[in-house]
Parts: C-alpha cells; sequence; structure tokens
DNA sequence: TTAATTTTTACAACTTTTTTTCAACTTACA
DNA sequence: TGTAAGTTGAAAAAAAGTTGTAAAAATTAA
C-alpha cells in the first residue's frame, strides 16, 4: 500500500474479466485490488482506499445498490459500473442512486479506460477551481501528478499524509469534522480514532507551513474539526 | 440569464431532436438555449453561462472537438455528446479532449436525463454561491461551511457559541425565550441556567457587533429573552 | 535485511465550558 | 423621585475537555 499510485477497486466475480482489467489498468500503472463478491468489497474499500470503483452489478451474492449505499456514505470517490443488464431503468436506478458512470457488457476496453480519465480527472479537481492544481503561499499541489512542492522544491508526502490533504483542501475555507475526515482518510471503523488526525495534521503542518507551531492555512477549530484556507 | 434555474445549451442541428430536448429540459424545470451551429454555439454560451451542455458531434459547419477546445479555455461546465458516430476511436478522442460523457444515438431521453443528472449533482457541490447564509452588517454566516466571517476575517467560534448563533438567528427578528434557547443549546435539562446565556449572548456580541455595549444584532428583551435582527 | 510509514503511548500545552463574584442596569412601587 | 428587588453583563478563576508533540513500537514495503 505504500505508493501513490492511483488505485482502483474491482468488484466483480468474473474471472476473465478481472484478469482482462487488471492487465488494462496496470498498464496504466494503477494499482489495483479485486474483490469477487459485495460481502468483501466493502470492507477492501475501506482498507484500500481506492480512487475509483469499477462495480458489476450482477454479482451473485447481492444488491450493488446497497453496495452503492453504503460506501456513500463515507467516500466519494467514482463508481463506475459495469453490467450485463442492458434496460434502461437500470441504469437510471443505479446512476441515481451515486454512480457517476455506466457501461453494458460487452464493452471496448478502450472506452472503459477514457470513461475512468474522464472519472479520475474530475476526482483530481478542486471543487472550487477549475484547475487541477492548487496553490496557496509558496505551496503548490498537482492533483493530477499527485505531487507537492514547497519554494518548488517537491515533498515527499506519504500516502495517509496525500489522502489527508485530498480531503482538507477539496473544499477551501469550509469546515471539516473531523469524523468526516476519519472516514474519508482512515475509513468508516475509525471515525472516533481523532488521535490520528491530530498526528497527521502536524505532518502536513510541518511539511508545508512556513510556521508549524502559527498555522495559517490549516486552522484548528477545538471541538469540530479542521478548517483549509488559501 | 435573469433566473436561478439551471440552464441548459443545446448545440444540435436536427430539429425533431431539438424539440425532444427542450420538451424534456422544459420538464425539469430547467432553461434550454439552443445552437443549430457550432460558430453561433461558442459566443451562445458566452453569453448563456449554461451550467450544462449537450452537444451534437455531427453538425455540419465542423468539429465538435474544436469547440470542446475553445469552450474549455474559459469553463469547466459539463459537456454530454450525442452522437450518431458509434466508433470507439470517436468517444475515446472526446472523453479525452474534455467532454464528461458520451451517449449514442439513438438514445433513450430517460438515460440521458439521468446522466445529466449526474454531471449537475457534481457540479452543485463546487458552487458555494448556493449555500444558505444570512448576513447583516459586516459580518456572514455560511451555514453550509459552518463558516462566520466579520469583514471578511473568518472567525473562531465554539462549538456553543455556534450552537446559540443558530438559534439565535433562525428566525429573524423573533423573539427567544431564555428557555426555549436554553432547551435548544444547552438541552432541556439546563432550562433554568439562564445565566450560561448571558455570558454566551455577551461572547457573540464581542465577536459579532461593532459596538459591543451598544448591540445593535443581538438585543436584550428584559425578562424574557433575546431577539436577533439584521 | 533495511528503510519508510503507520500506530501506539505518554504527557505537556492549550481552549472551552462552567463556576464564582460583583457591578451595572431595569423595573415597580412608596 | 428614590429605593429595593430582581435582572443582566463583565471579568476572571477553576475545572473539564481537547489538541499538539515527541518518540518508541509495530507493521509494511523494497
Amino acid at each position: 500500500m505504500n505508493s501513490n499510485k492511483i488505485r482502483i477497486l474491482v468488484v466483480e466475480d468474473a474471472l476473465e474479466i478481472q484478469r482482462l482489467l487488471r492487465s488494462a489498468f496496470e498498464g496504466e500503472d494503477f494499482e489495483v485490488q479485486e474483490s469477487d463478491s459485495l460481502a468483501q468489497a466493502l470492507s477492501r474499500a475501506a482498507t484500500f482506499h481506492p480512487d475509483l470503483i469499477v462495480l458489476d452489478l450482477g454479482l451473485p451474492d447481492g444488491d450493488g445498490l446497497a453496495f452503492i449505499d453504503q460506501f456513500r456514505t463515507w467516500s466519494q470517490a467514482p463508481i463506475l459500473i459495469l453490467s450485463a443488464r442492458m434496460n434502461e431503468a437500470d441504469k437510471i436506478t443505479a446512476l441515481d442512486r451515486g454512480a457517476d458512470d455506466y457501461l453494458s457488457k460487452p464493452f471496448s476496453i478502450g472506452e472503459l479506460l477514457a470513461r475512468l480519465r474522464v472519472q479520475l480527472r474530475r476526482g483530481s479537481k478542486t471543487d472550487t477551481g477549475t484547475s487541477p492544481r492548487l496553490e496557496f503561499g509558496d505551496v503548490m499541489i498537482d492533483f493530477v501528478q499527485r505531487v507537492v512542492t514547497k519554494s518548488g522544491k517537491i515533498l515527499n508526502i506519504t500516502p495517509t499524509e496525500y489522502r489527508l490533504l485530498t480531503a482538507l483542501t477539496r473544499f477551501p475555507g469550509k469546515m471539516m469534522t473531523q469524523s468526516a475526515l476519519m472516514k474519508e482518510v482512515w475509513g468508516p471503523h475509525f471515525k472516533d480514532s481523532t488521535h490520528y488526525l491530530r498526528i497527521y495534521v502536524g505532518h502536513l503542518r510541518h511539511k508545508l507551513e512556513n510556521d508549524p507551531s502559527q498555522p495559517k492555512h490549516f486552522i484548528t477549530e477545538t471541538g469540530v474539526g479542521y478548517r483549509f484556507v488559501k
């Protein structure tokens, strides 16, 4: 888990499709994990922290829509549906429940990759701005390349630090509650282990603030959470 | 441009499709404008400020991809492609050039609307302008971002202060009795500890009033409670 | 293996809430 | 109009709760 590669979780039971997707995704230098049941998929998602989920709606062990509902309680990562079902009502339901795109089988791998790039491009944008970059002070974050620099120097940011940084900076100025940050960065089981947050906000302040003891950008709101301000 | 409806620009030359889309979109209470040539579309987009563009790639007067390039230099509004061309390469090119979704003709209007909702859903989170705000004097309260500013500066408001502020300002001009405020902010058990109220109204006045000793917005009604006025 | 990262532990520093004290103000009535 | 009784406001100390830092231990990656 120790890399800043883009992570894709494939929820799919058909082995040949799993293999097809894995080779396509690894060709793009993504990190891939598979889950062949919905039961497994949620806990896998919670520990793997995927940047995007490819979900087959036709798994034998249950309702993919329920998975979407659950997953959406703690993550906004895009969900791309694969399905053998062609009918319109299924598509509409899935999209309205929180899926971001829907491809019917059989699909072309080239189109799948293009649609996946669309989703990842969106996710890498900050929500206020249009650029895939965020700059404040002498710090620059490139969400496409996943690189953080301070006065031109590339910083070493660990995966956990990077996830927290994206969660905090997604809505500049907005108060992010501790439990929302915990769910997004560590997963839903950890929502009460808020001391991790203090340690990692401390790390970010040391790496990004000019005076970490007088933070200007990563502001504590005691009893509530943290706020990022440019 | 003079309504707060969601605005859709349809770039499409086939009249029957124009009409189909217009009636579907107006049924959703969107504001629609059409453009039947690419030449016209860019300037139409510039004045209409659409929240989303539906673009037929097969217009007679030129290259829809060039339109995407141009449009993307100044707007991030989602672009949903409609096209009679089925081939994979066209889809991939359009998506990679900046389109957000791609539907092949003939399409189902229900699916189109669902995909359009997906795009609009993402955009709406962005829009900080739509979050409910309360302004008075040089103070601004944004209840979505949980931000309070005074002359542009973000204030530090503690959890209890914020709860009281919310309770007081919910109905501007209305008298709030002490016991109602106590119940709402400290809980029913504390309804007679009205001393807290004085201390915390004092805090709010210090942080928000220009002259805390001559409050203009947080008014005492002796023996009864407090009233917030804009 | 070594190096890097995450988790755990302990404690110091800080912020918020509650409690206490007292002065100032408001109201009612002689 | 003056005074007493009740109500409100300001300041600050005490208590409770929250956050920050450092460093050791455990885990994971290379």
